[in-house]
DNA sequence: CGCGCCCGGATCACGCTGTGAATTTACCCG
DNA sequence: CGGGTAAATTCACAGCGTGATCCGGGCGCG
């Protein structure tokens, strides 16, 4: 597979830019001062670091504060401006192109809205295309100040190699797209920057992403972000990267058993947590238990749902199926945090968040749940844009913002 | 916590001798000229970090091959006897010290016994140091030619720093120990050589370790050892390291639920795996549907089990259990292979792995699932020293082989 | 038997890195 | 207007990997 790869003293500046780069990305404005103990690097090296950065436009001053009786620090911080991200959600019934600039403030968001059921994957990239130009032109933003692109996609993202196509694949069941070769059909359009970095990856963990980087996981090294939508995804955070598995489809968390025999879940298998405690599921057992809703639209009938005295035991039930499948989480990843986010997540849960902290309580080994605290998502489903965003975000980061040009294929999933 | 270390030019030169020597180590004699496309360096380079090597008696000449109408390479290997490990075993029944070479030959080793229920911990700090000192004298080893410990014990292994005490704290319900200081305890003693590198942890985990580097696991990035014995364990290896979560206790596997307000396992919980597969629960299943058997240990019961003809529901039960919860680990972790391990696993998977393998294929998802071999185990029970030794050995290996001295607080898990 | 060839390995000049002390710069205060 | 102070830059130094060059051992050809 991968040759081992470790090159030069190069490679040095490389992590040191990345290292500035990251602290004053996200720990706000500091001074050279305050970046030296915070980066383990000299006084030299940061003077070097820095002005090389600014000298690419990278950095700029934020001003300067007083030191009594000195010379002021000037405090540096990251240029807004000095590059750009597209962030692309594409749903199962609309596909959104936003377009950030560097600290993710946005810019221009376009929505198109699909047609249910099967999409032609040709369609989605040329609505994808077409929305990334809109945006561009919408901020008069050149498209080589593109930085990269970030794509959420509703299925499983295959990042190995296999298939012969370079670039990441999609399987998603939910929209009909088998084996699709997305990153190879958007750059043979041509209309992209041909060595535009370009991360696909399942919309559910974009989404995790962006809670842990923005929302309810910040701060955490080790993370689990559960997702419960009509369905039931998660999104896993090792030392603070996303896992990713051998293909990078880990973290299927909603096909968990959790009954044995149980019930019939769509994908197939049987006691699938999603197959209890997935929204499409949920309704359905309400459905089977006398319930009856009015709404057209999933979101509106969970409301019902909740709003229904007559639901108490199928919510406690579905507490129980929860916070078992959330020990399962904390016995196995041993995280030190779980976030529950996704639209039905957030929607249910006020009304389950404390009966499914003492099902997991007691589901979970008590060592490992000690570790962990669970709370609510602080992002809603829009954010699956930002997340993707994060993907080249994080990538620029880590090379210290230097000019992606080089070696190393750009490919989904690539940390 | 950790504050943020990168430093300085002399890393480079440490991380080639790391990449040059674990070449060695795993790929057999080679040559300087093999050498140099296998780790990305330049010849110079080569030359310069193997003389450095052959120069501290880390790296040996081994022969020579022709090179037809030139001259002969010379071949390099690591020096098996530069340095020496030790593993430690501290099991429910007894204590078992290792010694090995670098290649991790056994040079010599000692079984102590241990009483039945609860160990006082200071009792067993005792025999493993004496231990140690019994192996190292067998074997006229001399302390300080020590690269290091690795200890399996029964229990989770905290490594975070909770509690003030530094070092590993081991939590082991089943043989009664509650935070117990294990690394500083042996520290206390004085009688090992003040910098020597400790490594604690969960004895299934270095066990999975062990498969991972000498068994089934080999050539596996990422892989889930299962440990399969009286109770259920496992080992999660992410990217070639063993993944630890936030405190080191992850992988509980044997605790995950696979029946809701099913079973009642011993850790409390309900439906737990552990309570289906694991030997003690299933010979008591064995038991309530009628059987019977005549053995005094729980390994030959078993075996009772599996010539009994009318145990056949009971275990393609077992296997729809097991095989349910590997789709859970194929499904969160989407590893490319998982092993299965531990004594019972042995013993049980001539008869199982076919029907677990189905009934793997039916809970997991298709994608991940199509990634995995689920293959058996190849190590015995016994290699939990081996495994342990593993964990000295890796840092040694990581360092480059470096006189280990300085800085970063040596503590279990470390990678 | 001797010569030339060929290839593995060592050497060396070069450009690059981070370090840390000395130096310069910028601002406040009296 | 000059002294004091702290931030930021500069600079000599040691160390690294690179890749061209050099050395030397053994084979095959004449």
């Amino acid at each position: 597979m991968a040759g081992p790869r470790r090159r030069t003293v190069r490679d040095l500046r490389r992590n040191n830019r990345a290292t500035v780069l990251r602290k004053l990305y996200f720990d706000g404005p500091l001074s050279r001062q305050e970046l030296g103990p915070l980066t383990a690097l000299s006084s030299g090296s940061i003077s070097n670091v820095v002005s090389e950065l600014v000298a690419d436009g990278l950095l700029e001053e934020a001003g300067s504060v007083d030191s009594d009786g000195g010379r002021p620090r000037t405090l540096l911080r990251v240029a807004p401006h000095c590059g750009h991200l597209a962030g692309v959600d594409i749903g199962e019934t609309r596909v959104r192109v936003e377009l950030f600039d560097l600290t993710l403030n946005e810019l221009a968001c376009v929505d198109a809205p699909l047609p249910d059921g099967h999409h032609d994957a040709q369609d989605v990239v040329r609505i994808v295309a077409s929305g990334l130009a809109q945006v561009l032109g919408e901020a008069k933003v050149a498209p080589d100040a593109l930085i990269g692109v970030g794509i959420g996609v509703p299925g499983i993202v295959d990042a190995s190699d296999a298939g012969g196509a370079v670039g990441a694949v999609v399987h998603g069941q939910a929209i009909g797209w088998d084996a699709v070769p997305l990153e190879a059909m958007l750059r043979d359009r041509g209309e992209l920057p041909p060595e535009l970095p370009l991360f696909v990856d399942n919309g559910a963990k974009t989404l995790g992403l962006a809670e842990m980087w923005f929302g309810a996981g910040r701060g955490a090294r080790t993370a689990v972000v559960t997702l419960i939508g009509s369905g039931v995804g998660a999104c896993v955070i090792a030392d603070g990267v996303p896992y990713q598995g051998s293909s990078g489809s880990a973290g299927e968390w909603g096909h968990t058993t959790l009954r044995v025999g149980g019930r019939r879940c769509r994908c197939g298998a049987r006691g699938c947590l999603e197959a209890y405690v997935g929204a499409e599921a949920l309704l359905e057992r309400w459905r089977e238990s006398g319930g009856h809703w009015t709404s057209t639209d999933e979101e509106g009938a969970l409301a019902e749902l909740l709003a229904d005295p007559g639901a108490g035991e199928l919510l406690d039930e579905t507490a129980e199926f929860l916070g078992a499948g959330i020990a399962d989480l904390v016995n196995l990843f041993n995280p030190e945090r779980i976030v529950v986010g996704g639209w039905a997540g957030l929607l249910l849960g006020p009304r389950l968040l404390e009966p499914v902290r003492r099902a997991a309580a007691a589901y979970a080994l008590r060592h490992p749940y000690a570790q962990t605290t669970i709370e609510l998502g602080r992002l809603g489903p829009d954010a699956v844009t930002v997340g993707a965003a994060t993907l080249p975000l994080a990538r620029f980061l880590a090379e210290g913002g230097a000019a992606i040009t080089s070696g190393e294929p750009i490919v989904s999933g690539a940390s």
